[in-house]
DNA sequence: CCTTAACTCTCCAGTTGCGGGAAAGATTAG
DNA sequence: CTAATCTTTCCCGCAACTGGAGAGTTAAGG
């Protein structure tokens, strides 16, 4: 399988197939005669993993670790749960700022009339 | 005024001051004759406006937009509800997202039993 | 066999919004 | 007078890619 049928297969741009191998997140894929990569079905399992991990937010560095936890059949389930509880907390602290952000600033869209005139509550906030 | 005083009256780091005139999103300092930035009350209240306008998201071409109709005293609160309402949808629809991720994530986080065997819903769910 | 399109390679630069740190000059306190 | 504290410019680095240049490779069609 050549980059870009890998890359079709996993979901995730020729580029980014690229990368992943240039930084070590996933082992270099070996290459024909021509210099050209080649996968195979367990390296596209494990960029699907990537991609799937990273739609969670995972850090690359977090990928990495999940990925060898993924490989590694003698794993501790709770180091998995560690790790996504952490991404989880993280995700519930952004929702937290959002929904503040969100409060304050459709209170203020609301009250703005958004006519021809200069007043606005938005600036006189911001101001 | 020296730059780290009007860091302070402004709430931004210094480093974040000398980038926004090197950007050019506010006006480049007077400088003294040594050659050391120098700020007055209007300067810093710009800054404050960009600290303000920040903190809700807006981005630093965003933010040039709303200091162009902060100072524009014939300006149309039409416009500024336009940017305001922009980037409420995007918080909007990042918390749909955040959400869903929320969602998934922590039904997976509740069903892992987190203990030493290597069964772990987790990392069935990402391979 | 030849052309041409599509694919692949490497390398470098840019994105956003700053932060870190070096080296050199300015100012201030004691 | 000296030491500490500013301040300056400059350049690199971060995260996670994305875009593009320039060069080589391969597959399809005539």
């Amino acid at each position: 399988m050549n980059i870009s049928a890998a890359s079709k297969a996993a979901g995730l741009p020729v580029k980014t197939v690229r990368y992943y191998a240039n930084i070590g997140l996933v082992e270099a894929p070996s290459r024909s005669s021509a210099g050209y990569r080649t996968y195979d079905d367990t390296a596209v399992r494990k960029l699907v993993f990537i991609r799937r991990s990273r739609a969670f937010g995972f850090t690359i560095e977090e990928c990495r670790d999940l990925l060898g936890l993924y490989q590694d059949q003698s794993r501790n389930s709770a180091e998995v749960k560690r790790i996504a509880s952490k991404r989880l907390e993280e995700i519930e602290e952004k929702q937290r700022e959002l929904q503040s952000l969100h409060d304050d600033l459709s209170h203020l869209v609301r009250t703005c009339r958004g006519d021809d005139r200069p007043d606005c509550p938005i600036i006189d906030y911001l101001g």
